[in-house]
RNA sequence: GGAGGGCUCGCCUAGUGGCCGAUGGCGGCGGUCUUGAAAACCGCUAUGGGGUAACACCCAUCGUGGGUUCGAAUCCCACGCCCUCCGCCA
């Protein structure tokens, strides 16, 4: 949730970026409402309190004959701060309300628009081109005895798959090198839980708005976390975190599940649209200063990455009205798929501000040592099916073999191409 | 799933109805002393909310939520978490 103080201060700046989202304007007006209507109901009652507080004291004190009248006193001062706590619980609730309605508010440099506005910062890499006829990842992936599309649904539906031989080697070895590289550049490897509370689910954003893209475990009361995000996020929750010497930051695996409620006919045919894939994501806590520039370095990871593995890319700036509800500023980087002739994303990161670690009380000690709200940052580093898909798409060869690029390597037992029908046991490393 | 035990201020600990936000120790911070340090001594050492120009001040918090009472860390109920034992299980 936002800054309470920004809306009292500068409820101008909120309605802005409401207006940028596409979103409604007036719930900042209900914020207000709901804040100063709180204000009233907490003075009330704690007034109240602090009278029956001294009216109780004063029937210890009171001489045997005072003491009716003290006693009486007492107890209408304590029905009295029962009927204000009520209306104290109500107000407490209906800003709380208010305020889980209202998305980060977007930094200032981010592009205004929707979906399609999203700005091209660069373009790394040459879009390749292929003196044979080129086949999608699904294709490539079937000869190769990689993906099992229709065993997929057979078994879980629409939107599964099994990666077989090959293409279960391929996501260890994509797992592998992600962890790999994020230790070396310091983060702590993490394999967080992909159950999580509801707390965690909403302290992250994903119970606003787009709730329907979130599987719920009803009869527990468990969420399946479409990012690891969620549970990284939430690690941390209701504690206060030293970040004196920079910014801590997790590499976190996990499976991640989404429903794809409304994208149905998109993205149909193969895993680059699945319910289910696993996923390397970063996770950052830092001082709010610090933010900014640490949203440039999750990026940088990220395109390092994809340089590792030789995928030519471009890096986009998404416009206000695409941003996810915790995020002041998304990068997302698209990669070039050949079997579309376009960019799709590929990895994403978020400057969430404040705004996560206020819901979740994650906070850090300034230079006075007092507590104040930590900043919490997300970023891709590698989703493996689609990065897969990416991947077999890119470096096909006419032959049906596909160039493994030399990052990728040592965790695939040095082969230089997956080809069909090739010896799995010299697909790993050496055991 | 069944049977017990426990949850107090960073850590340990006192507190069984009335100025208890809460005792004492450790740790941490500041000071006195010292050439410096240690020891000793003195002081400080929570968080959230309201309020203020800023202080003052007020309210809340003893795992969580209810209840009893004029008054609850203390009594009652429910839940959560942790530990021990039994059963089941990857």
């Amino acid at each position: 949730m936002i800054d309470l103080r920004l809306v009292r201060e500068n409820p101008d700046l909120v309605r802005a970026s409401q207006r940028a989202r596409g979103a409604d304007e007036s719930l900042v007006d209900g914020l207000l409402k709901a804040d100063t209507a709180r204000r009233e109901a907490v003075k009330r009652a704690d007034d109240l309190r602090g009278e029956q507080k001294n009216a109780s004291q004063a029937v210890r004190t009171a001489t045997p004959a005072e003491r009716p009248a003290v006693l009486g006193r007492a107890k209408a001062l304590a029905t009295e701060v029962k009927e204000a706590e009520e209306v104290q619980r109500a107000a407490d609730a209906a800003l709380r309300a208010a305020h889980l309605r209202i998305p980060n508010v977007v930094a200032g440099e981010v592009p205004p628009g929707g979906e399609d506005d999203a700005v091209t910062l660069r373009t790394v890499g040459d879009v390749p081109t292929y003196d044979f006829p080129v086949r999608d990842h699904i294709e490539i992936g079937e000869a190769l005895g990689a993906i099992d599309m229709e065993r997929g649904a057979k078994v879980s539906g629409a939107r599964f798959y099994f990666l077989t031989g090959p293409g279960a080697l391929l996501e260890f070895a994509l797992a592998q090198l992600a962890i790999s590289r994020a230790v070396a550049a310091g983060f702590i490897p993490v394999v967080a839980p992909a159950l999580v509370k509801p707390e965690a689910m909403e302290g992250t954003g994903f119970l606003g708005e787009h709730d329907e893209e979130v599987y719920r475990i009803e009869r527990d009361d468990l969420y399946l976390v479409g990012t690891s995000e969620v549970a990284l996020a939430g690690m941390h929750a209701k504690e206060v975190l030293d970040l004196s010497a920079g910014p801590r930051r997790y590499a976190g695996w996990s499976s991640c599940f989404r429903r794809e409620a409304g994208s149905y006919g998109k993205d149909t045919r193969g895993i680059i649209r699945v319910h289910w894939f696993d996923k390397v994501e970063m996770f950052s806590f830092c001082r709010p200063e610090e933010a900014q520039a640490e949203h440039l370095r999750l990026l940088a990871w990220e395109e390092e990455f994809l340089q590792a593995l030789e995928l030519p890319y471009r890096v986009v700036d998404i416009a206000a009205g695409d941003l996810g509800t915790s995020a002041t500023r998304k990068y997302d980087i698209e990669a070039w798929f050949p079997s579309q002739g376009t960019y799709r994303e590929l990895t994403s990161t978020s400057d969430c501000t404040t705004f996560q670690a206020r819901r979740l009380s994650i906070r850090y000690r300034d230079e006075d040592g007092k507590p104040q709200t930590a900043a919490t940052l997300n970023g891709t580093l590698c989703a493996i099916a689609r990065t897969i898909a990416c991947l077999l798409e890119v470096h096909q060869r006419p032959d049906g073999a596909v160039h493994v690029p030399t990052a990728l390597r040592p965790w695939l037992g040095g082969v230089a191409e997956l080809t069909p029908g090739m010896t799995l046991a010299a697909g790993v490393p050496p055991v």
